[in-house]
RNA sequence: GGGCGCGUAGCUCAGUUGGUUAGAGCAUCUGCUUUACACGCAGAGGGUCCGGGGUUCGAAUCCCUGCGCGCCCACCA
């Protein structure tokens, strides 16, 4: 059984890859009293690329599915990356791009045709990502808008919210997208700070000559829809004019003077022109003083016949018109510059427009409240904890939710209207004649639903709500949702919001909320940046598991990802470093003509070390006492979403310990004894254990050797994915192996050192002697062997103080001595000048604390003992290195 | 305007409840064609823990403050 030299990652990944895509196969195989189900939906941007993001999420997803299918724990992880329906909408808005369609044009029928057959062609595309990131992907359950479930989900929800008075029509003060042609709910808008001017009107006042107010306004386009002239009821500058009404220009209309708090006496002039048509707060005064609304601006941002001479124009044209009219009149007394927040459609980055309209709206404070109180009774948990405060921000201060949006792609809203009485009929199914009037003349809402209203039901959509199925009991709530803060609102709150209210339960326990991934420049990766990577690409490059690997690394909670190629090549390196100790391990395997081990059964499938052999190879005790912390460790960290912790550890140990001290140490062995040898068993236990710690992180590369660990695959679990994750068991630690083991570590990276120091030879085998008087002596005597061959170096064993010597090296507890010639000494020097410069200082520090009082009297003792200990030891040092 | 977070080696970041000489990866430098691996091996250098003040026997860590950076929310003309 050779391996190649090299690492080929897309040689192994896409094999075991495919086989995870049926989960039907995974369940068939699973144990049966494991409830192990995954619900991973295809990540939302297929059009540019895949968003990095999702594959970090994706990632730590799997990582954590992994972990706890290893562990058999009946679970059900709800992993958290946006929904089908806008992968599919992503698709849609780039194929219209791309081939010049308009959905208006196209018309409904034709429009969703072709979105099918776009999802259809795009549907490998996610799948082969989804794949290659090595998630366990439920194809039979892949869920799109226009699923037939999650439709009678959605209209369930949406008659049962309006049966209780939770749903409401109303006309109000919405964002308006005139590119779009859509309402965009709060969240959709995003504000931008932008140089503009804000600009002083004189509006005379009627009948009183030569008396005027001055307004002023970033947006005097909005003037021709004026209906009033605010001013605060506690200005007295201007209390006088009350009663009054003003001339307004351009339209010569009259407009009464109101009094109102709109009007904030500090701001400009204190007077502010009310436009209750295009303004929220206008809007609002407007209701208050019973103020007509001129609408002068349309749906497509063209001004209307309201507008007047200015009708037919685009609203930023009409500025400059209006603006210039009102300079030529005399009306325009002051510009001055003015920096504004612009709110734009997150999509198409065209300037909102606020418009009276008439929209579904969700009541969300009652929600809101289950919402609050359940995070607050500890119910959703937050990882990090400070994310709560966001939460409870948004939902303390939460506003009425519009759902209705204008366009084509989406659940229909389930209202019908009446043509003879307009009678508005909410209902699950189609019906057929008007509840009032009886007619037949029905016509459905045209508008559609925002698509975080059908995602906000995805906990329990997804499991066959309404109907009471066995996977909504089994599964709902779940355990864990990963998701971005991006988020956060969109998704996770609603989500939490109608859980709450139609499950009667928190969808999720806790919310794991990672981190942005960002370029090397800190930059968000964004499309319109054009700074992506292109998952695909990268996996191909350097491998999935080692881009998982690179993600893991910088994927600790609360900050941001920072990922570059650089750290994605050397995960590559880390994997080849595995293939290649695999790889050790199997040449010797041959070499000795020793079969790989065939497991009793499936049942007492638990590789355990020989312990007869164990108690002789000090580098077994060793290597699985390490083993056994390490997966300690391990355990914790992924319990506690540590993924970078998880990487770190999984990296020093396999690097660090297992291929640089224990396969170096193994290797010494396998040449002294070539034939068959009991020692083996451990050798490969200890690989295989490490392999399945070590699966979670890098799925294909470790299935792919664990494969061929062992032939017979009839008496193992087939897949490591279902073999069991090591677990920290008492009776591998062994203090005393892995305290031996250090000594000789110490001894060889003693001798490394010192021979590079001196510059001496790298491969002369020198001669050297080591002093020491405490019982470590004893232990490096028996291990002689090993530390002579890993150091190059003839050992002489002294139980005695060291002479001073001019290449000397000490730690505490040894003190090694080259021979060498004299002209050799200068570089040894040199360096041992620098050496006591450094206890010198420790020297110093550790007495100056020792010698106060308040030190001694206050901190406890076992700091005062340590620091005396310290302080042996380095006058110790220091005076065999001649320093004092 | 409100809220959150960040500032530690050249770069990207760790640093658990305050306690020896502050860690890792990458990069840099030196030496090695050692039959698992040059995607490698063995070593080395590199830090005023953003500045200032305070609490403490003791601060990268806790508190205040200044500077710099980022994010989120918000209807003020």
């Amino acid at each position: 059984m050779q391996l190649e030299k090299t690492y080929e990652p897309n040689r192994f990944e896409p094999h075991w890859a495919q086989w995870w895509i049926d989960s039907q196969l995974f369940r068939a195989i699973a144990k049966p009293s494991a409830k192990v189900f995954s619900l991973v939906i295809p990540p939302p941007n297929v059009t540019g690329s895949l968003h990095i993001g999702h594959m970090l999420e994706h990632t730590e997803i799997d990582v954590t599915i992994r972990w706890h299918r290893m562990l058999g724990e009946e679970t059900l992880w709800l992993p958290g990356t946006d929904h089908a329906g806008i992968a599919t909408q992503m698709v849609v808005e780039r194929k219209l791009a791309e081939e010049g369609l308009n959905r208006i044009e196209l018309g409904r029928e034709e429009f969703e045709k072709r979105v099918w057959q776009w999802k259809a062609q795009y549907g490998d595309t996610i799948k082969r990502q989804m794949v290659r990131l090595g998630a366990s992907c439920d194809w039979s359950r892949e869920r799109f808008t226009l699923d037939p479930g999650l439709s009678r989900a959605v209209r369930e929800v949406f008659v049962q919210l309006y049966e209780k008075g939770l749903i409401y029509r109303g006309e109000y003060m919405i964002n308006w997208c005139p590119r779009c042609l859509t309402a965009l709910s709060d969240l959709e808008v995003s504000h931008t700070e932008t140089d503009g001017s804000l600009w002083h009107l004189r509006y005379p006042v009627t009948g009183v000559p030569g008396r005027s107010v001055t307004v002023a306004t970033t947006r005097p386009e909005t003037m021709l829809g004026d209906t009033a002239v605010a001013i605060n009821p506690k200005d007295e500058r201007y209390l006088n004019l009350h009663g009054h009404t003003v001339q307004l220009p351009l339209m010569d209309r009259e407009i009464p003077i109101i009094l109102d708090e709109l009007a904030d006496p500090e701001f400009g002039t204190g007077v502010v022109k009310v436009t209750p048509a295009h303004d929220l707060n206008d809007f609002e005064a407007g209701r208050r003083h019973n103020l007509p609304k001129i609408q002068v601006i349309d749906d497509h941002g063209v001004m209307t016949e309201a507008a007047g001479p200015y009708a037919g124009l685009d609203r930023f044209e009409a500025r400059k018109r209006v603006l210039a009219d009102l300079e030529k009149s005399g009306v325009l007394v002051k510009t001055e510059p003015y920096k504004l927040n612009l709110g734009k459609c997150d999509r198409c980055k065209t300037v909102v427009e606020p418009l009276i309209s008439t929209q579904w709206f969700v009541k969300t404070k009652p929600l809101a409240e289950k919402a609050i109180e359940a995070a607050e009774s500890g119910r959703i948990v937050f990882i990090p904890a400070n994310w709560k405060k966001t939460y409870d921000e948004w939902m303390y201060n939460i506003r009425d939710w519009c759902i209705s949006r204008q366009l084509w792609w989406g659940h229909r809203i389930p209202a019908w209207h009446c043509s003879e009485c307009h009678e508005i009929i909410v209902a699950r199914e189609v019906p057929k004649a008007c509840s009032r009037c009886g007619s037949g003349e029905l016509k459905q809402d045209t508008d559609v639903l925002d698509t975080w209203f059908s995602s906000g039901l995805w906990p329990f959509s997804t499991l066959g709500w309404p109907d009471q199925t066995e996977d909504l009991a089994a599964f709902y709530p779940t355990s864990l949702l990963i998701t971005g803060f991006d988020i956060l609102f969109f998704w996770v709150a609603r989500m939490a919001m109608l859980g709450i209210e139609f499950m009667g339960d928190v969808p999720f326990r806790q919310v794991y909320i990672h981190g942005l991934v960002r370029d090397a420049d800190k930059q968000k990766m964004s499309k319109t940046r054009g700074n992506t990577i292109d998952p695909l690409v990268v996996t191909e490059k350097y491998g999935t598991d080692a881009v998982r690997m690179a993600l893991l690394q910088g994927a600790a909670p609360g900050t941001d990802i920072v990922l570059t190629e650089q750290r994605m090549e050397s995960s590559r390196a880390f994997a080849n470093k595995i293939w290649n100790a695999a790889r050790f391990l199997f040449m010797s395997m041959e070499r000795s003509a020793v079969e790989p081990w065939v497991p009793e059964s499936l049942e007492t499938f638990t590789p355990e070390p020989d312990l007869d052999t164990m108690a002789v190879a000090i580098e077994d005790r060793w290597i699985f006492s390490r083993l056994n912390t390490c997966a300690d460790q391990v355990n914790r960290a992924i319990e506690t979403y540590r993924y970078h912790e998880v990487a770190q550890l999984l990296w020093h140990f396999f690097w660090h310990e297992f291929c640089d001290w224990y396969i170096e140490l193994k290797k010494l062995r396998f040449r002294e004894n070539s034939g068959l040898d009991s020692g083996w068993r451990n050798t490969l236990a200890a690989f295989e254990n490490a392999l399945r710690l070590l699966h979670p992180a890098m799925p294909f590369l470790t299935e792919e050797l664990w494969q061929r660990l062992a032939t017979d695959r009839a008496t193992r679990p087939v897949s490591i994915s279902i073999a069991l994750y090591p677990q920290y068991r008492a009776g591998l630690t062994d203090f005393a192996a892995e305290r031996e083991i250090e000594i000789v570590q110490e001894i060889v990276t003693m001798a490394r050192n010192l021979r590079t120091e001196a510059k001496l030879d790298p491969k002369q085998q020198l001669a050297a002697t080591l002093y020491s008087r405490g019982p470590g002596l004893e232990v490096a005597q028996r291990h002689a062997e090993p530390i002579q061959k890993l150091a190059n170096i003839k050992l002489a064993f002294k139980a005695e103080a060291a002479p001073k010597a001019p290449v000397i090296r000490s730690t505490a507890a040894f003190d090694l001595v080259f021979e060498v010639p004299a002209s050799q000494e200068e570089a040894q020097r040199k360096r041992q000048g620098k050496d006591c410069e450094q206890l010198v200082k420790n020297i110093a520090n550790s007495e100056r604390q020792l010698t106060d009082d308040t030190f001694l009297s206050r901190a406890p003792a076992h700091i005062v003992d340590s620091i005396r200990q310290k302080l042996a030891e380095y006058k110790a040092q220091a005076e065999k290195l001649g320093c004092l």
